[in-house]
DNA sequence: TTTTTTATTGAGTCTTCCTCAATATGGTCG
DNA sequence: CGACCATATTGAGGAAGACTCAATAAAAAA
């Protein structure tokens, strides 16, 4: 049963090359199997290394699953910047954000589960380098938020922040969805389904029209007198 | 420092109750200290008994949890059910569900983290059950927005599904902004503004404005909408 | 009261994170 | 070119916690 003991040969590397060379055994694993199941003699072995290997570059597992998250979101957030930069008008900006943050959990999934779900849990000092790495990823958007309502493309009273996780909320939990149904994501799609609902919201536009406003007293009228009667319960 | 050996005595309980007990403390223990760092032990001890005792109820540990979210699932979807029927018209049915999930959250936030990190790595079967109460309750928010479309409130091109998911995905993280900022949250006006944003899109609406009546019939109407819920309650 | 059933127990196993003293390696310096 | 040394690497062992199971005793049945 035992494996052909890949017979490892005790060798020196360089600081910097044998921590990356673990930091990737740990993205693969843990994107593979989740933060809990994996186990760190598992990604010791994959880099080709000892558990107390794996110690001596990293004070707990941990703090390994940070080294990885940073790796993730120093990628991504140069990626983003980049499109940013390339896209013209405060509309054409918040698509692209959509559809390259959906893409991209679509394609990391695995890695981005386990960011999601360990990410949030504690609230421990720890984790103040993952929370600065979320601040300025999301912030990109934030900002592109609050030039739209500087320059009067977004509404004057929204506040950015609640926009902005809405933003991001919908697009985890649209993807949370298709992962469970299994049905294949048609990325492009959901995310313009997601721009349109939030750049012109889910009521149908009112005719402005004094009928309506009529008709809106008349509703108004009746709910009142439900809670009136209501309350005299 | 050793506790006053709460000195228990072996009794034999209805297996009803104390599986209930079990599932309090249980839903204690998680809610404070999250998933991974609670301990059996613990749960067992604050219930009166002994952990082997535990695992005669509850299979293991993962089991245990999901006996604790279904508990608050059932309620949870008593609740949002009993509050829907006291509600009228899409909108406000819709204004109910953000304000009363939000608040939801905010109550229980320590157990809710638990659950949305949990519920969510293992695709594994054993969570076909959690999968199901979450369908029931969203599904509660699905029907108020499919019949939206059906009677002409909401726009016809819209994909319910995705509009629920963009709902509760950012309701969770408007939350967690505000847990990791420490801010205190104020439910109430927050909801107001994912609702607001949600119904009528971030968007500058083109040309026609409102005039002075038509914005006072519009804050009476969310006046109305919030009486109507609070009454629900 | 005696017998039967089964809920409860707690000691022990196994897995996994993490520590540390011993070891071997590759660069450095005579 | 060989000896030396700083330190990267190792692997055995400790600690904690999930889970098992044969023994025990409480309640119900006879």
């Amino acid at each position: 049963m035992s494996a052909p003991a890949p017979q490892r040969r005790r060798t020196r590397r360089p600081r910097a090359e044998r921590e990356a060379e673990i930091i990737a055994a740990a993205r693969e694993v843990f994107a593979e199997q989740g933060y809990a199941a994996a186990a760190v003699a598992e990604v010791a072995s994959r880099a080709g290394v000892v558990e107390g290997t794996v110690y001596s570059y990293f004070e707990s597992k941990r703090a390994l699953l940070i080294a990885v998250m940073k790796g993730f979101y120093e990628e991504l957030i140069t990626e983003t910047d980049r499109g940013l930069q390339a896209v013209r008008g405060t509309e054409n900006q918040l698509r692209f954000v959509i559809r390259h943050h959906l893409a991209t959990f679509a394609r990391d999934l695995g890695l981005c589960r386990v960011i999601v779900s360990e990410a949030r849990p504690d609230v421990a000092l720890y984790d103040e380098a993952i929370l600065e790495l979320n601040r300025r990823y999301t912030g990109l958007a934030l900002r592109v938020l609050e030039e739209g309502v500087r320059d009067g493309t977004l509404r004057p009273d929204l506040v950015p922040s609640v926009i902005r996780d809405l933003l991001y909320g919908g697009i985890e939990h649209a993807v949370w969805r298709f992962v469970f149904t299994g049905a294949p994501l048609d990325a492009a799609a959901v995310a313009d389904q997601l721009a349109d609902a939030l750049l012109s919201g889910i009521l149908v536009r009112p005719a402005v029209s004094p009928d309506a406003t009529e008709a809106a007293v008349i509703r108004l009228e009746r709910a009142v007198a439900r809670l009136e009667s209501r309350i005299a319960d």
